[in-house]
RNA sequence: GGAGGCGUCGCAUAGUGGCCUAGUGCGCCCGCCUGCUAAGCGGGUUGAGGAUAACACCUCUCGCGGGUUCAAAUCCCGCCGCCUCCGCCA
């Protein structure tokens, strides 16, 4: 509802649900009949060949009685048939249904669309550059003066929306993402480099083939998709598992290449490396119960806050609405960086609770605590680490010459305290 | 890319169309026995769905999906995965 969606959806479902049940009920009972006559069958036979073999007289009675039963059953073979196809055409249709229908939201996110958004924190100050005395530079400047970013050699080998890191540029981009890694490791997170390319059944689980099927690119001799973000994969690692998470939440830090179509956003954001096909990203990944999950989730935002602090950006956090969310998301939180030269803020984070969405679509549970069987587990994902916080880090960084210095927590990584202009 | 082999319960293995409910061993769980431990004995031990107040019970599940048949772990077709050999190659 919060979504905008159909609500007369859920008496179609119970509908397709009474269906599939009654017809499920008629199929296995004719069912049972079925192999009972059948195995009938075979000890009719079994016993006519014996009395065949042994020569004896009642060989030809039993041999009738062996024909009759086989013919009870070959009648009632036909009407299973039957009646299973209509049972599996009810399951079919209510399966249809059920993945049309995005996760519930959480009590208490906003209402409404895109610009519905709660600000719910904005930690430091923008810089004054007035005061400074200097008009800042924007980030694709900056990156050409410091031989970083080269845009018109990545749109002659790629395309519109291609670039390539160069020197520092490629560095920083390796010491950022190597940070994130080390901080979620600190943390207990266990590393991943994960496949890119996915199979459909993983996409569609993880959910993003409803919403953003747009932005996914597809490897048509393949059938393989190439995954928007580790979390795709991640998703699909415990597939069809049952997991122990009697030792708490199961986290993974998921290093990866992420591609995205960007179809549909031409001309927003053509300048630069802040909307492009690809990009590289440390992602945060977790497998917890449905109880802890709203817990977890600020635990996600906790460390997306602790990697923004080291990066000494000022950003904000927003609660974004629910009708701006992707279906698998129940509730989605995002940090916004200060971009000096847009005078906004822009997303560098993204965290989301996707409840028991995607683990019910994969199969992915747990035994259940409370007694015997199993259970979906819920899964939440998050931003530690990006290209585009590149953006953030050259503009807010930047001093009047052209050079940027670096934020402390980057130094080791980088192995250099200031990035200079080269000649 | 070519040729061949393989995929059975948590693990290992038996099972080439019916004749008990997929047998056996290991592991695990429960119980018994023993002064303790080990051993021994008995029982249980995939998952999904239906049904029920809860049981009982029923259906499906031998990598996945189709097919043949009254009947499929077993036969046929497609797909996925693993192994071996050959070819090609960053």
């Amino acid at each position: 509802m919060a979504r905008g969606e159909d609500p007369g959806i859920v008496d179609a479902i119970l509908a397709a649900d009474e269906r599939r049940r009654s017809s499920l009920g008629e199929f296995e009972s004719l069912r049972a009949q079925q192999k009972a006559v059948s195995k009938d069958v075979g000890a009719a036979m079994g016993a006519f060949q014996q009395a065949k073999a042994a020569g004896g007289a009642d060989a030809g009675r039993l041999e009738a009685a062996a024909h009759a039963a086989r013919a009870r059953a070959a009648h009632l073979s036909e009407r299973v048939k039957g009646l299973e196809s209509v049972a599996d055409e009810a399951a079919a249709e209510l399966g249809d249904l059920l993945r049309r229908v995005g996760n519930v939201i959480i009590e208490g996110v906003p209402a409404g669309g895109e610009d519905d958004y709660v600000v719910l924190d904005t930690v430091g100050m923008p810089r004054d550059f007035t005061a400074e005395g200097f008009a800042p530079r924007d980030h694709l400047e900056l990156g050409e003066l410091l031989g970083a970013i080269d845009m018109e050699r990545g749109a002659k080998v790629g395309g519109a929306r291609f670039y390539f890191l160069t020197g520092v540029g490629a560095m920083l981009e390796l010491a950022l993402l190597n940070l994130a890694m080390a901080q979620a490791t600190a943390a207990g997170f266990t590393p991943m480099i994960t496949p890119t390319l996915v199979r459909p059944e993983i996409i569609i689980g993880a959910g993003f083939m409803d919403a953003h099927s747009d932005e996914v690119y597809h490897l048509e001799a393949d059938d393989l998709y190439l995954a928007g973000t580790s979390e795709v994969p991640l998703a699909g690692y415990h597939a069809d598992e049952i997991i122990d998470l009697t030792a708490g939440p199961r986290r993974y830090a998921g290093w990866s290449a992420c591609y995205r179509r960007e179809a549909g956003s031409h001309g927003k954001d053509t300048r630069g490396i802040i909307r492009v096909h690809q990009f590289h990203k440390v992602e945060m990944f977790s497998y917890c119960r449905p109880e802890d999950a709203e817990a977890e989730h600020e635990r996600l935002l906790a460390w997306e806050r602790e990697m923004l602090a080291k990066v000494e950006v000022p950003y904000q956090i927003i609660d974004t609405a629910a009708g701006d969310l992707g279906g698998a998301a129940a509730r989605k939180f995002d940090c916004e960086a200060w971009v000096p030269t847009q005078g906004k803020y822009r997303e560098l984070t993204s965290t989301s609770n996707c409840t028991t969405y995607q683990a019910r679509r994969l199969g992915v549970r747990e035994r259940d605590p409370s007694g015997s069987g199993t259970r979906t587990v819920a899964t939440l994902n998050g931003t530690l680490g990006t290209t585009r916080w590149i953006v953030a880090i050259l503009e807010n960084h930047q001093q009047p010459d052209g050079s940027v210095r670096v934020p402390a927590a980057l130094v080791p990584f980088l192995g250099r305290e200031v990035l200079t202009p080269i000649s």
